[in-house]
DNA sequence: TGAATAGTGTCTGTGAGACAATATTAT
DNA sequence: ATAATATTGTCTCACAGACACTATTCA
């Protein structure tokens, strides 16, 4: 039988609301960027934006690729997530997919995105063994369920099974593995600093952080710990009817 | 092009040393299976164990078909680990491999390894931008050499080039990636009880965290830590020169 | 003046690092 | 007695959670 590889991209990006009351900060959502789907299998539904790997190109690649076809936008945070190979996957055949994760930011999108792409609003609601991700944007709403199973104690290793979604594929899987991923490494890395732009205040670098890990966090603990990773610029912010803030930016410590 | 899938496995234990001195605890040390080649390319050198993945099966049930044809285990630990895709890792044409990572305790093995299937001793030396990995036995002796460079500045995200190794294909790479996750989950999860005994002394499970995170831990503070993972047996064990140990266990808190 | 965020200070509890002290056994 | 590990205790320091307080701006 015939193997076709492809590859997934997880694009995430934060989204800035408008804000009717001028005081407040502008509230912010996690957005993950989707494509419409003009084929069959699936034809019309929405999917992860993705392709072939070609032949003289690695995953890696295809997937540096795919980005900027689809938003213009290279040299960003890409790295491997994981790969998708049940058989039954794809009704075309046995067609594997190595997944990536992009973290971008908005901002930096200067010519439009492709034709099909767009930016959904995605929200977890997570209990015991069910998980529930909801997509939206003013188009579409997308809703994907997923039971949680432990499938090794010692380790605390789950995997999940789709239960339903009215996602393309198995993308709702590799949705629920990317948060995962992303919330982990949140947590262990500056990854987020990935989807920032170069001046920011605490508050806004805080919401951000809010976002992703799904909780309130306090904030003279959170510029305790954020501290050594930033630095300050001497451009300040008047802001709207409070104390202005500072802008800052994302420091390298390589060398510690 | 036609593409070939295949697994390939690192299947990681804890080997215990005979000691002359029979009041010392045993000395332990990282091995790693690795098999003989037996067909070019690569004749004669060592290699991962691993194969295609069949039709109808996928990756995960490669791996653990070949876990139990080399081990004749079954149900212990098997995690993916990152595909490898680069195009010329394999000079027979366009192989992909999913690796896995399996943690396994070698005192299991009731039967016999498969035939070409060999532990190795693992030892790892780690400089500023150089890592060098060595994989001894009573047979044999294999150096990998590797150079690690930035590619993400903002998420400290690296990517590692083999300079020289006398392993076959990329191998030296799917091991050093194998060694990094086993560190990160050893920190963030009970998975190293995956390659403990049922029954076991605080003193050889610190001696294996000790092996795997490659620094001395404190004692009081490592029963401090582990003490809530672990629940006591009844039984006590004499094991030499010194004061008699309490066999434990690993409990599940699956609950909390 | 009040709403809202920016920024600082401080108290408390937890947990890790360091190390000391005691227990127990075989040789 | 001695070497070696087992087990417990304790002191200190770093850090996170919680919350209070001050600063500053615009409407």
């Amino acid at each position: 039988m015939e193997i076709k590889y492809t590859t997934d991209l997880l694009i995430f990006a934060i989204d800035d609301k408008e804000n009717e009351n001028c005081r407040e900060l502008s509230k912010k959502s996690l957005s993950l960027l989707l494509v419409k789907r003009t084929k069959e299998p699936f034809k019309n539904m929405w999917c992860l934006p993705g392709g072939f790997v070609f032949d003289n190109e690695t995953s890696l690649d295809a997937a540096k690729r795919i980005l900027k076809k689809e938003t213009n936008l290279q040299n960003f945070y890409l790295e491997q997530l994981k790969t998708f190979d049940e058989i039954n996957r794809d009704p075309r055949g046995r067609i594997i997919s190595t997944a990536y994760i992009s973290l971008v930011d908005k901002k930096m999108i200067k010519q439009d995105l492709s034709k099909n792409a767009v930016w959904f609003d995605l929200e977890i609601i997570e209990e015991k063994n069910n998980i529930c991700i909801n997509l939206r944007n003013e188009l579409d709403s997308i809703n994907i369920n997923l039971l949680k199973n432990i499938v090794n104690e010692k380790s605390k290793q789950y995997n999940y099974k789709l239960v339903n979604s009215n996602i393309a594929f198995d993308h709702g899987l590799i949705i629920n593995e990317g948060i995962k991923d992303l919330r982990k490494k949140a947590n262990s890395s500056d990854i987020i600093f990935n989807m920032m732009p170069n001046k920011f205040t605490i508050g806004e670098l805080k919401q951000v952080y809010e976002i992703i890990l799904n909780k309130k966090l306090i904030n003279s603990a959170f510029r305790r710990v954020i501290a050594s990773k930033i630095e300050p610029t001497n451009e300040i912010i008047k802001n709207g009817g409070h104390r202005p803030s500072q802008y800052f930016k994302y420091k390298n410590n390589l060398g510690e």
